[in-house]
DNA sequence: AAAAATAACGAAACCGGTTTCGAAATGATT
DNA sequence: AATCATTTCGAAACCGGTTTCGTTATTTTT
């Protein structure tokens, strides 16, 4: 338990106390032997490269990360902006999120700097200065937006940059995405085989770009399906609950409300799901609700949520990936990739009460 | 929008190739001279001072953030170790609490380094490796166990750190936190007052210290209202939903199941809800359930979950607070603060539907 | 007006490493 | 034995700042 106690012999080195000038004098040796004998350099003899080391273990030396970047003329950093916290979070995708990009940066050598941003000044300021004090050498950038000044900032700068999400600039940086277009198709299907006819839609932000692809995802499995579009079916959003409470009253209190409902997100399926109950719906009986993001409590509500779920892990190591790539040889072309979300069905959805698949056969 | 086109005439000026030396020569002074001016020494006089900050904002001086570290000798960042992830996260305190602490750093120049345990290693491993490389200045450390290693490894280092719950040795450290033992003090109070006689409850992992105050609490109150203590209404958890769907198993399947429980977390109570409905029991009719944590998601769920909640946005605040007022002044007395939940009634407790408040009258 | 005090800056050391270059010692070649 | 190539390390510059100390001018004091 205690690891201190296990190694009472080093007790009285204070971690820190020796600098490599202190193990160069003591070794009669420069400084800059020692680096190199440290560092593997091919012009150290045998016996003393052994002799460095040795002396190294022993004496607990390390070098201080500040001084070797600076000498190096690298920050070994990555930086991660938070969005500024919603009044009521209630994803859990970012916690999950840092964890796997910091473990994946943390095996190239790299540090994870986490930095909150402030929602009074523009986006772009908190990028702007990381790269200004040269605290970071690179980006980790989420929920993009279709037009990110964000990323229109790194990209004239130059400075490198993974994206989760895409923009209109895509094709000029590295990203990692999930196909929510797919996965939106997918779920619409799966909707349509059970008899839906009238499906809702609750959007997310306008401003992040996955909300149009997952929007667009709904509207083409509808034409494939020879579904009518019905515009006050689709209702905007804002990726939380509260949303999806005010989106699923103007949808169920239409005169023919819809007998399913697709989310932009898990949040707002369950603002959905509580507008529902409020106003009598009983789910998925006579309304079957579909969520994006696969947040594990959506397996403990009633019902348990159906979702479109993906690893989020393999998103931070993906795009760890590919930024440590980039860094590495700045001037290789741009890469992408494109995961897909999985339909996970818990039971939130079901056949519509009446079934009317009248079109359906039309169509097919 | 796009605020790199706001300032056309800069273009030019590639962030970070100015440096200190090229400000002095093209001033005529030495660095020296440029630097005390920038940071407001006495020694330099008024028109000197002048012409060097509209030379620096002209030509977008800013110091290498290393370089200047190096010099203080100083990282200027502080370190959080993220525990591992459990597979199925259910609250979204860490993403918050990141949130918070990082804002609160960046108003004192610091900055926050997020790093992820490696499970398969000592739970101080991280904590030496930060210190012995010097990457932070000091930790905020977070689910404290009773005797926590890492606690012990930097007090024995004298490194300064902070922790959110107390520990053995919280005479020797700062910390901040939640008063659990009352915040189950009063949970327990309310439902006794509704009329609950057979209570139980669900611990959350015995290594944390928190999870012991709470139980703590719980008894305590149960004392006090003269009602026997039953050793098989305490159940066991992990502070996971599956931990507690099997707890409340084990309560709800004895031949007199308790009327409440109260769960040492909201992913507790979600699974107990959960296992409480396959059982049959109509909550909050038949049973009652309270959780700790106030995560926004149980506002959504039906009924919504009461809950003991308190401010992560305060906690982060108070507990830099705490860290930057040791940082300056090493030598300052140990302070602490403790902070208290509320209980937030949503709907998932009620009087039991057969009351029976005879040993109530008796006690009082 | 000379002496003392003060204002304002230059020079240089320093933080703790890395890396280039040159020199000495050793070994190989003829 | 003299020459050349290698091996191995020292010396010093460098990364980009900060800070101490000392040296000029310039005021102020007497």
């Amino acid at each position: 338990m205690n690891d201190v106690k296990a190694r009472p012999e080093m007790e009285w080195v204070k971690s820190g106390e020796v600098r490599i000038s202190d193990l160069a004098a003591e070794l009669g040796l420069t400084k800059g032997t020692v680096s190199r004998a440290l560092n593997g350099y091919e012009d150290i003899s045998k016996k003393t490269r052994k002799r460095v080391m040795e002396a190294a273990t022993k004496r607990g030396y390390v070098p201080t990360t500040q001084a070797r970047r600076l000498a190096m003329g690298l920050t070994e950093t990555i930086g991660l902006v938070l969005p500024p916290m919603p009044s009521q979070p209630v994803n859990t995708f970012i916690s999950e999120f840092i964890n796997s990009v910091s473990a994946a940066l943390h095996l190239h050598g790299y540090d994870l700097l986490v930095h909150s941003a402030n929602s009074e000044e523009s986006e772009v300021e908190p990028y702007r200065r990381l790269v200004q004090s040269r605290k970071v050498d690179g980006f980790i950038i989420f929920r993009t937006h279709e037009k990110d000044p964000r990323v229109n900032y790194l990209l004239n700068e130059g400075f490198p940059f993974v994206t989760h999400g895409r923009t209109t600039r895509m094709a000029e940086h590295d990203w990692f995405d999930i196909d929510g277009e797919k996965a939106f198709r997918d779920a619409t299907s799966h909707l349509i085989k059970l008899g839906h006819q009238r499906i809702g839609f609750v959007g997310g932000g306008k401003e992040f770009f996955s909300a149009q692809l997952r929007l667009k995802g709904f509207r083409t499995m509808l034409e494939e399906s020879c579904l009518e579009k019905v515009p006050s079916l689709e209702q905007p959003g804002d990726l939380t609950g509260q949303g999806g409470e005010i989106a699923a009253q103007n949808l169920l209190k239409q005169t023919r409300p819809p007998t399913a409902i697709l989310c932009a997100n898990d949040a707002t399926a369950l603002g959905v799901m509580k507008a529902a109950r409020e106003l009598g719906f009983n789910i998925p009986e006579e309304l079957s609700v579909i969520g994006y993001d696969g947040i594990a409590l959506g397996a403990y509500i009633d019902p348990p949520l159906t979702t479109l779920t993906f690893s989020i892990e393999e998103s931070g190591k993906e795009m760890v990936n590919l930024l440590m790539r980039r860094l590495k040889n700045p001037d290789l072309p741009v890469i992408s990739k494109l995961a897909s979300a999985i339909l996970k069905l818990r039971g939130s959805e079901g056949p519509p009460s009446s079934i009317q698949n009248k079109y359906m056969e039309n169509c097919l």
